[in-house]
DNA sequence: ACCTGAACACCGTTCAAGT
DNA sequence: ACCTGAACACCGTTCAAGT
């Protein structure tokens, strides 16, 4: 046996790295919730001092931009279908992750965008997907921030958390404003209020975890999918119309 | 002059109430940023102890969602238009809204949805609208959902904050990444580099303050209503083929 | 009713010091 | 290189006390 020996024990290295402290930091998260999260209470758990965090990451927000780095991975869909059906499969995709582990949610809606760790590999593929459906130039670019929007939106205000702040007494209160409308002011809510109550965006007191609103979901990306698919077709057919002359 | 005098001081009130607070709040976050924001700060500037906010305010958070409240009033579009162009209205008012006050827009994602203060006028203006449109039953339901998700996320995107910290070597730092990226492992991404960098979620390291996404966000409330005006006629031609039979 | 003032139990982050 | 340990400058919120 001749190896040679850099440290004293073979394959002891450091205690932490940057991995174990975005993985805890999201275990404390999905446990205890995001206002439960701290430096401090992250590092009592890696059973560690608060600044030994520092080593390994700069600062607060990096380690929550590594936590949603690490929710948002692997939704590129990898089937080569039609490009409507792979924007509809990304947008699944993106909301069963999100799904997994709710409590982040509130990260995505700035983080998405100001997030460090780029996936080029899904921005290609989007760009190629819409690229072969027809836009280009400027179209290209807003199909494009269509695309991001779409794909971010929904389950950041169907996961958006209630106030847990004395959560019972907050969800008998909103349940009796809501029921307590004037018909005579408001006639189509409380016409349609029991459709509506605690399954529609404002009008409920459970959040998505609870009460998941799938139809909605489905409903919402299959308008965005028909609105690109017409624009695509409108501007196939225009330039069709140019090559004729 | 035969004034029942009521206080000594005839007008004289608390120094204090909950307008001011919240409109002081509205002024730290629009001017110095909303991580610059707290209630000690905010009493400092009132000119006053910072337990004496508490007389007028449960929380913390509650001081926030009266923010958002106030800066979300006055989008209910009043002209009685086609119920394309009334929702495509409201769209661009509550996109008005929150660029008047960008800072705020991080709060908006989770606030919207979990905001005490109902704006049941507006709920019920949307009802109405897709009601009159043909939505039905579940169908208005998600129809309503999709209005309001499509509402609240391109701006909250658009405006999400770039990483303050440091704010010059980020920006250079990102835009060096994406220039960098590689022709062969990306070719999508860099052949439309030039229409994309700096205007393009994620691949942009200003936010829409500095650079307002108009076209795009044009473009993404046209594609959602042009889906939302489809799913409507198939809807109606579907009753009107049951009608005949 | 409305505000002061002290106190509690926390924060993120820095910097020097240890090994 | 990697972590300890003390320290700085903050937090939100509670509660008793004043007027």
């Amino acid at each position: 046996m001749s190896t040679k020996p850099v440290r004293v024990k073979e394959g002891v290295g450091p205690s932490l790295n940057r991995e174990r402290v975005i993985a805890a930091a999201l275990e404390i998260i999905d446990t205890e919730g995001l206002d439960a999260f701290s430096i401090r209470g992250l590092a009592q758990n890696l059973g560690v001092y608060p600044t030994a965090i520092y080593w390994y990451v700069p600062s607060r927000n990096a380690v929550l931009a590594g936590v949603v780095a690490e929710v948002l991975n692997n939704v590129t869909p990898e089937q080569d279908d039609v490009w409507t059906e792979w924007l509809r499969a990304l947008f699944r995709n993106f909301r069963r992750q999100v799904r997994r582990h709710p409590n982040v949610a509130p990260l995505i809606g700035a983080q998405l965008v100001s997030n460090s760790s780029i996936d080029f590999q899904m921005i290609d593929c989007i760009l190629a997907k819409l690229e072969g459906a027809g836009f280009r130039g400027e179209s290209l670019r807003h199909a494009y921030n269509t695309v991001i929007t779409t794909m971010g939106s929904f389950v950041t205000h169907e996961l958006a958390p209630r106030p847990s702040e004395t959560a019972e007494n907050w969800q008998e209160e909103l349940r009796a404003t809501i029921h307590s409308v004037d018909p005579d002011n408001y006639p189509t809510i409380s016409r349609h209020l029991p459709h509506l109550e605690n399954r529609a965006f404002i009008v409920r007191w459970q959040n998505g975890v609870d009460v998941p609103l799938d139809g909605s979901f489905e409903f919402f990306i299959d308008a965005v999918l028909r609105g690109l698919l017409q624009v695509s077709r409108e501007s196939e057919a225009a330039e069709a119309g140019r090559a004729k002359h």
